[in-house]
DNA sequence: TGTACATCAGTGAACGCGCGTTCACTGATGTAC
DNA sequence: TGTACATCAGTGAACGCGCGTTCACTGATGTAC
């Protein structure tokens, strides 16, 4: 940014902030971390000297924070937009949108996700509560049994260790069809869960095959 | 550490590295976080002066690497220990092991597999392995249809994610029952990738309503 | 219309910190003669 | 048995760096009289 900045006038002091935040996400997305992310980084990409980010930011977590919550608002709409009549299939749009908009924004996604947070997780918070209310339909059809809650954190860390995997291990043999790939760990999700709950006590090959094998009546 | 060192003769010079691996392994356990193992910090624990840690480690990295891979070996040995005849019952206590292992070695766990390794990680490639190995059996019995690794892919992720949401969001509203938490989750991974291939077109509700009411014949 | 003043967005310079790493050195031990 | 020397585990002091953060300051603008 060489061009000359123009002065905000007094009464729209907010804009600088939006600036700044521009710059760290575009810092953050160009280099892949958040350690980039320096108060001093920020401040040179967005033309402006390094005090003037606390005018806006209390410190450099604060920042850090705004500019991944920035992006993470669009989840709960993207959620919305998922939704279709029938809850299961509901559910596997929910599930692979997260997965998707997840990969789009990986770097938000670890430090939102991936970092213990020292104080309340608010993006926590709201996949916890998309994912409980995604489910709680499917239970309520009788599809499901047991406590949404739970159920959701099963077939949450399923969407979140397929995510995390394919981020931090990229090197890993994933196979080509990588839509494919997650299509199917949103069904195992959702199937295993779905299954699980029917079949309590099964634990070996033979009860499995016995239970699976009378879907073959179809 | 506040006794005086006794120096190692000529010849016994490997003495120090463990020492020092023991007091980064001890700082790392206790501090919870790998920024707490600085060099300084674990020539300090050790009861020596900061130089000595390059007489034995090329630098900070290699240092934590060999600190977290020196209780990642025991992961291959309590896999052998878990295996069982039956091979669907053997993978879920594959699966439970190393959710526990892993819930053991919180630190290590992080710094192994959810960081983006810039070389190759032996720690993903051991896990990869391990768990295809173990899915390749049930596959051979045919309770599972498809390629082992991507199917191994599809478990790993569910367990992977169990961990890493427990680890780094403790503050969400798990079950009191974690072991059955966990014990649902490998449960859930495995019906679900079993059921899964079997049933490749089912996205809706009344679909799988069907497959699983044929399951009630038992 | 002119002028003194208040407001406030933004700055330059500096503080202090802990870090990884390097360098020339020490000094106890084993060994060759 | 005594002595000179080579070996090598371990050290003290320092270098340079980039960081987060603070402080006293500037200077353009809007406003009251």
């Amino acid at each position: 940014m060489e061009t000359r900045r123009v002065r905000a006038n007094p009464g729209e002091g907010g804009r600088l902030r939006e600036e700044i935040l521009a710059a760290a996400e575009q810092l953050l997305e160009a280099t892949g971390t958040d350690e980039a992310v320096t108060v001093r980084a920020v401040a040179k990409a967005a033309g402006v000297s390094t005090p003037s980010v606390y005018l806006h930011f209390a410190d450099r977590e604060a920042l850090l924070e705004a500019v991944c919550f920035r992006v993470w608002g669009q989840l709960e709409e993207l959620f919305h937009r998922s939704r279709v009549a029938d809850p299961f299939h509901s559910l596997g749009r929910f599930g692979r949108a997260y997965v998707k908009f997840a990969l789009a924004h990986p770097v938000q996604y670890r430090v939102l996700l991936m970092r213990t947070s020292s104080s309340e997780n608010p993006a926590a918070t709201t996949c916890f509560r998309l994912m409980t209310e995604a489910i709680a339909t499917c239970v309520d059809t009788g599809l499901m049994r047991g406590d949404p809650g739970t159920l959701a954190l099963h077939l949450w860390s399923a969407a979140h260790g397929c995510v995390t995997l394919l981020i931090t291990q990229p090197d890993l043999p994933w196979p080509e069809d990588l839509d494919a790939f997650i299509d199917n760990t949103i069904r195992m999700a959702g199937f295993g869960v779905a299954l699980q709950s029917r079949l309590p006590g099964v634990r070996t090959s033979p009860e499995l095959a016995t239970a699976l094998d009378h879907l073959r009546a179809d």
